[in-house]
RNA sequence: GGGGACGUAGUUCAGUUGGUUAGAACGCUGCCCUGUCACGGCAGAGGUCGCGAGUUCGAGUCUCGUCGUCCCCGCCA
């Protein structure tokens, strides 16, 4: 028995032909002697109808056959009196002549249909029904397209892809490593990588010139809606670039990534093809700051942050006791997605949530709150028009007004923090104002959710404090370029040196960053002084790194792109558990596999790894409390064990795991 | 590590100030039905209210703890 079409695949073209479907029994209807099953593949969907008194044997099986059931049937392809206009098929219907079941399954958990209702949860657990749907057959096919459309771009540019090692050395930048223990070197262990970044720096010294690859990287940190603790990225790296050269190629690529998109949109209703032109806008990191307070600023949204510092008089910022910065922010009634939408009570409410959301959210506000008594944010607003007032001044509302062309009936905010001005928080009340600005965007006709604005982000601070730390701490790895004329300040002002690191932003979710390489050896040894790095920590943290840096390093630089991130936003979701077949959870758990597990003691024993284990008994008798305290190998296997009290040497049953060297140690009760 | 939301039938959910036998829809099982397509009709099964303590005459409901899922901060390119 041969296959001879996918469901999906019939049309009223074919009346009159013979035909054999596989697939799955999506829906059974049962009219007595008259029976449909509608037959399901990753094409689509046949209706396959069965008439007892034609063909009694196919019938009678069919009245087996339940949902998800697994069946060929043989039949011949006839067109219908009445179509079926919601299925691709739906001209034509399978009159069965035979029916084989080539298996039986239980009632699934959820049914297997386009629009999901069962949880997350469910879903992830029994993720070989969910997959079994539309819409993940579709995510999955377009993260192959773009995947595959991405190696064919880097080929025709002439990068080529080198594999690199999964098991690696450990680094203590950056993430915590996912280790794995040696069996061959007890007490030693691999690392798996967070990225192939030293690999691919070393590449260009062994002179590939082009290097890319679609690499599975790792970091065991928590996770997020777009963040899982292994993930895909599109690694690059070229020799003797110019900034632009890296940006024309990611561009190129995802021009192209976007057009390939664009074929699986079209299917889609009420979706608008994705139009992207390179080059993408690029803006410095000082500028997105200042202008919408975000690193990863969504220009879908054009309104932005204006800097307020010389209209605002020094003696009215020391009676409110708020410092500079002072931000203020524009919103024009004129684009008001829904009229009447902004009442005096909803603004109040926003700012009310804005401030609260900036106190729980960025904890420099936060702790800044603690210690005044009060919320650190100040915000004041008014009505252009309405006996139009900031800072209990008409005169600076109207200078407000005037300098953004506000007219009668618009939104003036004014932000800014109370207390002293910090250097270290130079942005503060800016990052304030992204919170207010992403909660006004959902009110006008500025933001346009259709839109697609890449971003190219510049001039990275090389520096970044480190609140733990207590000092400037490297922002990117250490080995990221410093933009020339600021490496005199490298030793005097850190804090003001910039980086020859940048991002790819879209849509306000980083898709990517890289950095021009430093590759002179004497610049490279100043950066590490101002880090304050002794030779030996550098020896311990990239040893084999530096030696190769010494050998004729050309300039370098490179980008890498976060696969997942890039196929979540091109598919429409808003997770990139949605665009990975097997995800885990936000505790890093796999439902359906159920990793992480426990492990045969045999196994940990080869590897001479042992897991600490205590518990704490109490004595039925006489009340005594007792510390067992010893080494498990595994969680499976708890076993009962007599444990006799100390005390009034009495016999207790206790559960104890598989271990050796157990102490016991006498508690005060 | 911290904050928030949620957890009741296979699934999605409702469940009043704490009060008799915990409900609905879909799904499932059986019977009837020859043009359905989310088929329809009749009948039925299905519950450790996540788990554990506590308050109470009485807990799905209140309190504490714990586990799980999701979102956010920290963390993480």
């Amino acid at each position: 028995m041969k296959r001879t079409h996918y469901c999906g695949a019939l049309r009223a073209s074919d009346a009159g032909r013979d035909a054999t479907v596989m697939g799955w029994v999506h829906r059974r209807r049962d009219l007595g002697n008259l029976l449909f099953l509608d037959v399901r593949d990753r094409s689509g969907i046949v209706q396959v109808v069965f008439n007892k008194e034609t063909q009694p044997e196919a019938h009678a099986k069919a009245e087996q056959a339940r949902s998800e059931f697994v069946v060929a049937v043989e039949g011949r392809i006839t067109k219908r009196e009445r179509a079926n206009a919601e299925i691709a098929t739906g001209e034509v219907e399978l009159v069965a002549m035979k029916l084989h079941i080539l298996n039986n399954a239980k009632t699934p958990p959820f049914p297997i249909e386009q629009e999901i209702s069962a949880s997350e949860e469910t879903r992830l657990r029994y993720r070989y029904l969910d997959l079994r749907r539309p819409k993940p057959h579709r995510n999955l096919a377009l993260r192959h397209k773009i995947l595959l459309e991405m190696r064919k771009t880097m080929d025709e540019m002439g990068f080529i892809e080198v594999e690199t090692p999964m098991l690696t050395r450990s680094t203590p930048e950056g993430a915590r490593d996912y280790l794995v223990p040696s069996r061959v070197h007890h007490g030693k262990f691999y690392a798996l990588p967070q990225s192939p970044q030293i690999f691919k720096q070393i590449l260009m010294i062994g002179g590939l010139d082009r290097y890319f690859q679609i690499v599975k990287c790792f970091r065991d940190e928590d996770l997020r809606a777009d963040r899982q603790p292994e993930f895909t990225q599109l690694d690059v790296e070229m020799s003797f670039p110019r900034q632009e050269d890296i940006f024309s190629v990611i561009e190129n690529v995802m021009v192209r990534a976007c057009a390939v998109a664009n074929e699986f949109r079209d299917i889609r209703e009420g979706d608008a093809p994705i139009v992207v032109g390179a080059p993408f806008q690029k803006m410095t990191y000082e500028e997105a700051m200042c202008r919408y307070g975000s690193d990863k600023p969504d220009l879908r949204y054009k309104a932005s942050i204006i800097p307020l510092d010389e209209m605002v008089s020094a003696g009215l910022i020391a009676t409110l006791g708020i410092s500079c910065p002072l931000v203020g922010f524009h919103f024009s009634q004129q684009n008001l997605r829904i009229p009447n939408s902004l009442s005096k009570t909803a603004i109040k409410n926003i700012v009310q949530t804005v401030v609260e959301q900036a106190d729980k959210n960025i904890p420099e506000v936060s702790a800044r709150s603690r210690s005044l008594g009060k919320p650190a944010l100040f915000v004041d607003w008014c009505l252009v028009g309405d006996q139009q007032q900031i800072l209990r001044s008409p005169a600076l509302a109207e200078a407000m007004a005037n300098k953004t062309g506000a007219t009668k009936g618009d939104i003036l905010f004014l932000g800014a923090l109370r207390g002293e001005n910090d250097p270290k928080h130079k942005y503060l009340v800016h990052r304030c104002f992204d919170l207010l600005r992403n909660r006004l965007k959902d009110y006008t006709n500025e933001y346009d959710p259709k839109r697609w604005e890449f971003l190219w982000l510049t001039n990275f601070p090389l520096f970044e404090w480190s609140e733990t730390d207590k000092t400037w701490v490297s922002a990117q790895h250490p080995f990221t370029g410093i933009v020339d004329e600021d490496l005199e300040k490298l030793e005097s002002a850190p804090w003001e040196v910039r980086s020859k690191g940048y991002d790819l932003v879209l849509n306000g979710v980083e898709l990517g960053s890289g950095s021009i390489r430093i590759h002179r050896q004497d610049v490279q040894e100043r950066l590490f002084k101002a880090l304050g790095l002794t030779e030996e920590q550098l020896r311990r943290r990239f040893g084999f790194f530096l030696d190769a840096l010494t050998y004729g390093t050309p300039p370098h630089g490179g980008i890498a792109l976060g696969l997942d991130r890039v196929t979540m936003l091109l598919a429409g979701e808003k997770s990139i558990r949605e665009v990975i077949a097997f995800a885990k959870t936000t505790a890093a758990v796999d439902l359906m596999a159920e990793s992480p597990s426990a492990v045969d003691q045999i196994q940990l024993e080869e590897l001479n790894i042992a897991i600490p284990w205590e518990r704490v008994v109490t004595c039925g008798t006489c009340g005594a409390r007792w510390k067992l305290a010893g080494y498990k190998f595994s969680e499976v296997g708890g076993a009962s064990q007599r444990f006799r009290c100390g005390s009034c040497q009495t016999d207790t049953q206790v559960l104890v795991e598989p271990g050796v060297n157990i102490a016991v140690e006498k508690l005060d009760s």
